[in-house]
DNA sequence: ATGAAAGCGCTAACAG
DNA sequence: CTGTTAGCGCTTTCAT
């Protein structure tokens, strides 16, 4: 490995000199020339960095450690971990990311690596948006929660807006002339579910429509789910069925074609999360709400750095950030 | 920040011998007292090793970078990365992830970014098994592609073992007693198209079963091509079909409905790649072969490793492991 | 404008 | 058994 002190005597500089020239200090003005000399040399001799010694020297690492539970078995997760990334080099700081896969001994195992490599700061993630316990070690440094939020808010957290979500689904049926719209919300208690049910009666409320509790239905947040509340949404005399996830509409979709119900001709259809292996592929494609997966990555690593930046500044502690869930209009809904 | 150097003074001692101490060297006899002392101080001041301090001292980071080229848009990549993960783990190593989303330029930079922080080996990974042109980067240190390979054989690589695969695919169909057996293959050339007809071909030989032109039909790798593939199948005559993937399963099974035919009733079915949040859900629940994802990522880790320590041995080099496709068995395939 | 030199925190000979 | 010391490769202050 050649070093910079072999870039320096090659350039016939001093290794103060070499380092300046390389990392184009402006703080130090050296001649044009020089610094043109040292950089090809340095070229010519395949010349690298070590960040490890250059980290030690200046005492930071750009390194952001990111905690997720689950890369591996969520299809969200990846898109978050994009936002994180893109946002994290555009910093100059590169992520180091570990996935626990909800094991408490690993995550235990990620904070010490990450840690002793003296992150900056600790991206702490979850796949599905939920209150968390965080682990002690995240007020050892500079952190944010992403899609999950601590109850007792002692960190930042960026989390997608289910209400704003909730609303928007029921608006997107409501706009197409809607009025009887029928829910299948989670049966388990969840930010999602109350969220988006809040937001479901919110929409009807300003649309002037009493919320009817026969309309609502609780099921499993899965194709199951789905499949077996068809009955009931049929029974309701719903025009209309706002699904709590894709794959409940996936589920209900295919109960329907099983009873000859066509969409959305005789009953129009909205998901959530946007699934794309299902949603845009389904027949008809479903209309759904997005979840902000690469936002909430890349304003999560924005909190953090910002708040890395104005350190001790109160304000953020604590605060959660919700995150816009937009619109995706496919051809599930038939408008009246 | 607590240093080696405030424990060893807490604890009375030399900084080597605190050295010695945290990290339980065996090769220095210490007596268990004052390891005992050191450590109890360390603890007691919160003291954490410096990693960074220590890789340079070393000579070694127990960094390992990991390129993909879409963790985010792919359901494959997750899974790969964790068993990626866990092997590196075992080993005393941590992974440095970076996603290049297929980006040349970031790739650029992954590496960059990688070689500073003197990775000891990088993992070039792909979420399409197919044939790569690896940066020359990749030869500046220890390496090995997974689900990916290179045409001219200069590194190592994991791939998934796309005729067993397909052979395996056939076989359920097989020894359930159908003959006519339709395969919906992609239309493009790829590892896993001509792998996996190849493995057809193979398994109805070994049946003795004559190939038939007639039931093999091209499409795209979606739910659209399969969907679109129904016409066809149907025509064809066969009572069982294999498809090239879940979403193309997922397509022809949509079309089948529609059409009233019954799966498994009146047709069975086979996929690939057991892509979960579609073959567990469908209905019925699609039997498929697997795509050995967590074996790719541990088994091209290991490869890394052993290769390291056996520097410059030349046996593995350009070598590709091919890992067995599991069979999956669920409900849609019927026994005649 | 450039060089000398003192670290950054830790490891690993080498003495004692 | 334990302490001294010379680095690891780079940054940065302080002279020159």
């Amino acid at each position: 490995m050649v070093t910079l002190q072999d870039v320096a005597r090659a350039a016939g500089v001093s290794i103060a000199t070499a380092s300046w020239a390389v990392n184009d200090n402006k703080d130090v003005r050296i001649p044009e020339s020089t610094r043109i000399k040292v950089r090809k040399v340095a070229e010519e001799l395949g010349y690298r960095q070590n960040a490890l010694a250059r980290s030690l020297a200046r005492g930071r690492s750009d390194l952001i450690g990111f905690i997720s539970d689950g890369v591996a078995t969520s299809p969200f997760a990846g898109q978050v971990i994009q936002g994180a990334q893109d946002e994290a080099w555009r910093n100059g700081k590169i992520l180091l990311i570990v996935d626990t896969n909800g094991d408490p001994l690993i995550e235990q195992r990620a904070f010490s690596f990450m840690l002793e490599r003296r992150v900056e700061g600790i991206a702490y993630s979850s796949w599905v948006h939920h209150a968390v316990k965080p682990p002690e070690e995240l007020k050892q440094v500079n952190s944010v929660l992403i899609n999950c939020f601590d109850e007792s808010r002692r960190f930042p957290a960026v989390v997608p807006d289910e209400v704003q979500g909730g609303r928007t689904a029921t608006e997107l049926l409501l706009a197409a002339g809607h009025r009887r719209i029928a829910f299948i919300n989670e049966k388990e208690p969840s930010p999602a579910s109350v969220g988006r049910l809040t937001g479901y009666k919110k929409a009807l409320s300003t649309a002037g429509i009493e919320f009817d509790a026969g309309l609502l239905t609780e099921s499993t947040a899965d194709q199951e789910g789905g499949y077996r509340a068809a009955g009931r949404v049929l029974a309701s005399g719903a025009t209309a069925v706002f699904c709590h996830n894709d794959r409940t509409a996936m589920g209900l979709l295919d109960a329907l074609h099983e009873r000859g119900v066509r969409v959305p001709q005789d009953l129009s259809l909205v998901g959530f999360d946007n699934q794309e292996v299902i949603s845009a592929h389904l027949h008809p494609a479903l209309t759904t709400v997005g979840l902000p997966q690469y936002d909430l990555g890349l304003l999560g690593i924005r909190a953090l750095l910002a708040h890395g930046r104005q350190a001790g500044a109160v304000s953020a502690v604590g605060e959660v950030l919700r995150v816009a869930c937009p619109a995706i209009v496919r051809e599930s809904i038939r408008a009246l």
